[in-house]
RNA sequence: CGGGGCGUAGCGCAGCCUGGUAGCGCGCACGCUUGGGGUGCGUGAGGUCACCGGUUCAAAUCCGGUCGCCCCGACCA
């Protein structure tokens, strides 16, 4: 391709509205353009990444035996009814009538959908197993969409959906999946991790995230330094507690209450009391599927886990309460609450149980109880793992390891789902005793569009992004110094020719532009192999081969030019 | 949903406080110049100052409202 005929409106600034490095590569290197929030156009360079995303992906999922089909991108909300999904999925599913006033949705995921495609075709066990998926534009309404292409509300996702006679195929599935997963971001030159994942507003019971490693990740993932256990903390386990043989003789010295004026958050009190902040304990007011209040109680260096207190509360909905209603229903100011008389229903984290020489809110406004006795002075309704996983603490899996860290961008999930939509929406078949049994069934996403802007936070330099080969929009670019003279066009022309012949994707930057403006905006779009032909070169017999990444520049004599540029590539590809 | 910020030429911004009819850099067009990391000089085109309303002789500027976009938060008592 030549560029004087493309589309690729580059930047020399960074654009006002892009705070994170993807986003202002990419707007600036002519690959995406914002149209409203959330919403973007894909410029022919950004498509051309797409389309190599999505090929790998495809080459992936047809080689572990999946089928490729499309959805429709509209959906009725009998669909959504059936599986109980028009009520829970909340202001994200992006709803609307058609002219005769019936109701739809824009599909933020397509389980209802391909359940009903599924059962009415499925009659029998011998139709099954399959694994269905599609590549297509998924519409969610995020609460707030950011970061360029990572939280879009439009964006380009694979999902796959496949449907089993029982739990073990359906297993045997999901690992398949899993290796497929691998191979897949593997190929697509990017720094992974799988964690174990919270299965969200997808439900089932088992699922694994595929996170890309960066620090500008939306996602804080903890793993164990010993084996190989990794997950999002919102999933992540905790160590239970064997209890250290307390002893019960010994009595705890009596409550102490200290006036801390002023001080509320466990921070403040811990700095005034010069106590640590493991000493004490949180009482935080959640408001439990809009009406009950229940105290839930974690150590003061600890963060409780919404995610899990709605397992262990078994409710739909938790939120910590506003202040006020706090206040109106405890009288008590927030930041000096306590389990000791709280008029409340408590639960505690499974770390408060048998705690001893505590810190808590005496529930009367600027003071505290020292030397608090669990045993002695407050029995929860029930104690559970309630809260994050946190670095440090010791790993669920294995005896020795500690959990460190880090951020990622979650690229891909997949879900055992089980039986969950087929019961709701009745997909079955009849087994082989001619027995009625709902399908099993797992499901598995990839971001496609998210991927993109994953691969350019991690693959970058200060001039610009740095694609892997497997999915740079193209595999050289040739840089002619000065395309006017003769000399030069020629060269440059016949290589073009050649290389493309040869099945090489180039783009040839035939512009009449200064040689500065063309090796920036060279380093800009990130092409990984750039061909300089220029006077300085050809003085003898060269053009100069530069890879994007390494910045190692190496002089190929013209002869040879195309051989060597035609046999790196393919090398590059390899991998 | 709460808080903060922004909206002036294609892009990045100044002007607004202290009202007097719009400016800079880049880009764009033309000419000369230059020619291996965003050349230099000159000439020129390009703006309902987001929108609606109000105050005023006069509004980009002051006041009220609406819309759009960005950031932070929406969980730590």
């Amino acid at each position: 391709m030549r560029w004087n005929t493309t589309f690729i409106p580059t930047l020399k600034e960074d654009p006002a509205d892009a705070e994170v490095i993807s986003h202002r590569l990419l707007v600036r290197a002519g690959m995406i353009r914002q149209v409203s929030r959330g919403i973007y156009d894909y410029l022919p360079l950004a498509l051309k990444v797409i389309r190599k995303i999505e090929n790998i992906v495809r080459q992936e999922m047809d080689r572990a035996g999946a089928q490729e089909l499309l959805l429709p991108i509209a959906s009725p909300a009998e669909l959504w009814q059936e599986s109980g999904r028009w009520e829970v999925y909340g202001k994200e599913l992006f709803r609307f009538k058609d002219r005769h006033e019936r109701d739809f949705c824009l599909g933020p995921t397509h389980e209802e959908v391909i359940t009903d495609l599924v059962r009415r075709v499925v009659r029998s066990y011998r139709e099954i197993p399959f694994n269905l998926y599609q590549i297509q534009i998924k519409f969610r309404d995020e609460v707030r969409p950011r970061f360029g292409l990572m939280r879009g509300r439009e964006f380009i996702m694979k999902d796959a959906y496949s449907f089993h006679a029982d739990m073990e195929d359906c297993r045997r599935e999901y690992e398949k999946m899993f290796q497929t997963y691998k191979r897949i971001f593997t190929r697509c030159g990017l720094n992974f991790r799988p964690v174990e994942a919270d299965t969200g507003a997808i439900g089932g019971t088992l699922s694994h995230e595929f996170q890309v490693l960066a620090d500008s990740g939306e996602d804080a993932l903890v793993s164990c330094n010993s084996c190989d256990y990794a997950a999002n903390v919102m999933k992540g386990e905790i160590k239970a507690q064997r209890l250290s043989g307390r002893n019960l003789k010994e009595s705890s010295p009596p409550l102490k209450k200290v006036a801390t004026p002023g001080k509320k958050s466990v921070a403040e009190v811990a700095e005034f009391l010069s106590l640590p902040t493991a000493k004490f304990i949180k009482t935080l007011v959640y408001k439990v599927d809009q009406k009950e209040l229940v105290a839930v109680l974690v150590r003061g260096d600890h963060e409780v886990n919404a995610l899990k207190l709605k397992l262990a509360l078994n409710c739909q909905e938790a939120s910590l309460a506003d202040e006020a209603r706090v206040d109106e229903t405890t009288h008590v100011v927030p930041g000096f609450l306590g389990p000791i008389g709280l008029g409340l229903r408590i639960v505690a984290d499974q770390a408060i149980q048998g705690i001893r020489g505590a810190v808590t809110g005496a529930n009367e406004e600027n003071f505290h109880y020292l030397e608090v006795d669990q045993e002695r002075d407050f029995t929860p309704s029930a104690f559970a793992d309630l809260r994050m996983a946190m670095a440090g603490d010791p790993c669920p899996r294995c005896d020795h390891g500690a959990l460190e860290s880090y951020r990622g961008i979650e690229v891909g999930q997949i879900f055992y789902l089980g039986k969950k939509y087929s019961e709701a929406m009745g997909a079955t078949y009849l087994d082989a005793e001619g027995r009625e049994q709902p399908l099993e069934m797992g499901c598995y996403g990839i971001g496609i569009t998210r991927l993109l802007a994953a691969a350019v936070e991690q693959n970058h330099d200060a001039n610009g992004i740095i694609w892997p080969f497997s999915i740079a929009p193209f595999h050289v670019l040739l840089l002619p110094v000065q395309y006017k003279e003769k000399a030069i066009r020629e060269v440059a022309d016949s290589l073009y020719e050649e290389l493309l012949k040869r099945g090489l994707e180039v783009l040839m930057d035939d512009r009449d532009e200064r040689p500065g403006v063309k090796f920036k905006d060279a380093d800009l779009i990130g092409i990984p192999l750039r061909i300089t032909i220029g006077a300085k070169g050809l003085g003898k017999g060269c053009v100069e081969m530069r890879r994007r990444r390494e910045g190692q520049t190496e002089e190929v004599p013209v002869g040879e030019a195309a051989n060597k540029i035609h046999l790196f590539v393919t090398e590059a590809l390899k991998v």
